[in-house]
DNA sequence: CAACTGTATTAATTTAAATAGTACAGTTAT
DNA sequence: ATAACTGTACTATTTAAATTAATACAGTTG
């Protein structure tokens, strides 16, 4: 079900990261689908359950799978938020960001930069 | 002349970047006036020259500065690529904020992100 | 040629990232 | 109640990357 690449410099939780999200934005998993738990699919894998965990909660973070205490993790019931392609697109923001923060831009000045482009974003134009 | 901060997370190299960046931009140094060399400023600093030999390349990268083999470094005569440099960060940051909202982020769901990502706090923080 | 200058290469050190070990707390079924 | 699951939190260990240093090289100047 999940194969991973060890020797790639990828870390795997990351690998499992890109994985799942893959799998649930082609409709390998359903919504609500369970998930191996930590432990299990840790195992299966050879690493630690925890490094499972960490790509768990990537993915709940980003809304893609949902965690219960004493329950498991299932895959989200609303998956419009499963874009890889949006993924990716907040992926080029958080480098962006970084090198910003980088090259000397002040925290708040960059903040403010980026609510301006998006107000302008609202006040309503296409490509 | 320059004063380093050695209890800051801050590389010794980024300090002395960001504030030859900060003298050039303010006129403390005038065009084609000459830095200390690399042994002169290390020794001052109480660091490796080559320390301060990272930061005169990355500053020559930017060309903020230049260096001649043997005879020195010295501040760039044209100082527009001080601030095209931020602006270039800046645009890559407009580029990719575009692109998460072409993909179909919500815009305070991506402000909330970048929130997270600045780790931005009421109030002011030093390093 | 002596005393400067920047540069390149490599090694040592320090710091951060990635992974693992262990213990805790909630859920479920028996 | 308890046994066997589940996710989570915290700490330690390992691994990789970043930072700094040591040393040697090559060009410039007087």
């Amino acid at each position: 079900m999940f194969t991973l690449d060890y020797q790639s410099r990828l870390p795997i939780y990351e690998q499992l990261y890109k994985s799942i999200i893959k799998m649930a934005s082609l409709g390998v998993m359903e919504p609500n689908e369970k998930l191996p738990s930590v432990r299990a699919l840790g195992q299966q894998l050879g690493v630690n359950p925890n490094t499972v965990q960490k790509a768990y909660q990537m993915l709940e973070r980003d809304q893609i799978i949902y965690s219960i205490p004493g329950k498991g993790s299932f895959i989200s019931p609303d998956l419009s938020s499963v874009d890889v392609k949006k993924s990716e697109a907040l992926e080029k923001v958080a480098l962006a960001v970084k090198e910003a923060i980088d090259h000397g831009v002040d925290k708040h000045e960059l903040m403010q930069y980026i609510e301006q482009l998006l107000s302008i974003e609202s006040a309503g134009e296409e490509t």
